[in-house]
DNA sequence: CTGAAAGCGCTTACAG
DNA sequence: CTGAAAGCGCTTACAG
């Protein structure tokens, strides 16, 4: 195939013009319907490829979404963001567009540097994939282009996000654990890491409230440091709560393996729940009972939002939930109540 | 920041010409130092962003790889490839590239669809990562642009590859269990569905040939259908094996459950070795021992060969071999010979 | 050291 | 229905 075929070679080779050409490929008004075939045809004979690159410049739109995702969200054991870039990805083919990926380095999101996409006018739109500083957030909305967060959001900013539902999710968890005849439910989470992780709690609580049980301390279990990336191990209190709500399944995974070192049987001796549904949830026994995210539909909705911001500027779309569903499976216990 | 700041703005506000000001920008001979540090500045101040559209034009690169993965290796529980794509990313940040996913479906695979990204001209390059069809092998031959093929090769294919060398790591593997007194040792893997399957097993049974031991077919275990696609139950030997040599993690993960739930012991009454170091080897008791491959060695390998292509067309390098490394850990027991 | 001219490949008015 | 002209923002010779 010859890659460097112009539309003013087909034009010639017809004795048209590139314009009439232009118009034929681009399905547009102002050339006969055998024209149009006979430009078609053989622009599929000489291998012609659209030049991107010359209509980017005449409309000053790149066709291009970035896709941000800080780098302490992407090690070789966390692939949960990368499966919704991937969707994102596919999301975008509808409209013609592609997903750059670019990893947020931690010095850049430390020092405030933009991502290169940014300054080498490589996209028509961001989309912020992971809690960052709020310094960098703040960074991030002086760029003058669409953009939004996903998986998180940051109240002060006025930017629009989309998140799945955590607070509802950890709420209906809770009153199912509840439902089941726990009462000694403890939270596992660093409260002031991430809003998901917050917002996981709060609904947790709310459950408790509801059901007038106490919010203890000394139940709320912190596994990783403020800025969300390093686990901590979780300390065990004493004794034990039927019940552990953790904050994402790689925790609840790590958690389940500690009780199980330590002697205890899950389900039997205490349940446990996480959140995500991913690949940690059923890579052990039991697997985990959980929320699952619904990352198609998180990925659908920003990039219709992105894209209605790109055509019309000023769009807002204000916080979005996505909706998650429980996953019942076998690390909760029914317990009978004294 | 304002975003439609052109160089022709910044030449006009000094009064020089917009190719001073492109000359000055580029680092170019041809402006005095101090007129130079001015434009620089002023650029600065101005929130002027380099157009990459207008350059890609210009000289008809579009600094832009495409990495096409296929569909079926791109499941919520595969993350491999997900992370090379993001290893690759980063290396060609060093060349000012940036990397566009395209998941190759599988529709568009049989209907053999090349990707968008070739008929937009949005790419200088291609890697296709993980094996395709031998139709579709062809199909991308006949495109003019550089490409390799990562973790994946064709011998009829004249395509430039970066492979880890399975041979060498299934051998050595083999070579570490006869050491530990094994003599009976089976290989799971269907040797007809992808080159590193085939290569594995190829090592694993020069290792046998080494020590004048037999190759048994029905120690020969099929995992999956000949596309590479579904994993198919593993039927267990009658005797037992003991120890299995599989092709990859996630078989090896799948094997150590089925044994545990058929009431064997792992290592103790058998040993199962993976290959490829991923997720599923530390996410079971015992973790597995393994052959790691060098994500971040291939990734720049096959970054550093396609960006030579680009510069230098015709540049050939053949099949690279990038050596992994065993990583030992609990899932091999040391057997005493009778 | 500095700049006028031409061109990369397309599209958008506008004129016929 | 068809096309000549202008322009998107840059870079590459080339001339001064």
């Amino acid at each position: 195939m010859k890659s460097n075929v112009t539309m003013r070679d087909i034009a010639d080779k017809l004795g048209v013009s590139s314009v009439t050409v232009s118009k034929a490929l681009n399905d547009k008004d102002g050339v006969s319907d055998e024209l149009k075939e006979r430009i078609k045809t053989l622009a599929g004979e000489m291998g012609y490829r659209f030049n991107t690159a010359a209509k980017s410049m005449k409309e000053g739109l790149t066709y291009n979404i970035g896709v941000v995702i800080p780098e302490r969200f992407t090690g070789p054991s966390q692939s949960f963001y990368l499966h919704i870039y991937q969707q994102i990805s596919r999301e975008l083919e509808q409209y013609g567009y592609y997903g750059i990926l670019h990893i947020l380095h931690r010095e850049d999101e430390e020092q405030l540097n933009l991502p290169r996409i940014y300054y080498d006018r490589k996209v028509d739109g961001f989309i912020l994939l992971g809690q960052v500083s709020k310094p960098y957030i703040e960074l991030v909305q002086s760029m003058d282009l669409p953009k939004m967060f996903l998986d998180f959001y940051d109240e002060h900013a006025d930017i629009d996000s989309v998140v799945t539902d955590n607070f509802y999710g950890a709420y209906e968890l809770t009153n199912y654990l509840i439902a089941q005849g726990h009462r000694d439910i403890a939270y596992v989470g660093n409260l002031y890491s991430t809003s998901s992780i917050q917002d996981r709690f709060l609904g947790y609580y709310k459950s408790l409230l509801e059901h007038r049980l106490p919010l203890r301390n000394e139940w709320v279990l912190s596994d990783r440091d403020d800025e969300g990336a390093v686990y901590v191990d979780v300390e065990l209190p004493q004794p034990l709560p039927t019940a552990f709500v953790c904050n994402c399944d790689q925790v609840a995974y790590n958690l389940v393996q500690k009780l199980i070192a330590q002697g205890y049987r899950v389900p039997e001796d205490c349940s446990v729940v996480g959140f995500d549904n991913d690949v940690y949830a059923t890579l052990i026994v039991p697997q985990l009972t959980t929320v699952g995210v619904d990352i198609e539909q998180m990925a659908r909705t920003a990039i219709e939002s992105i894209m209605k911001k790109i055509s019309h500027p000023g769009s807002r779309f204000g916080r979005v939930l996505v909706q998650g569903h429980i996953v019942y499976r076998d690390s909760v216990q029914r317990i009978e109540r004294p």
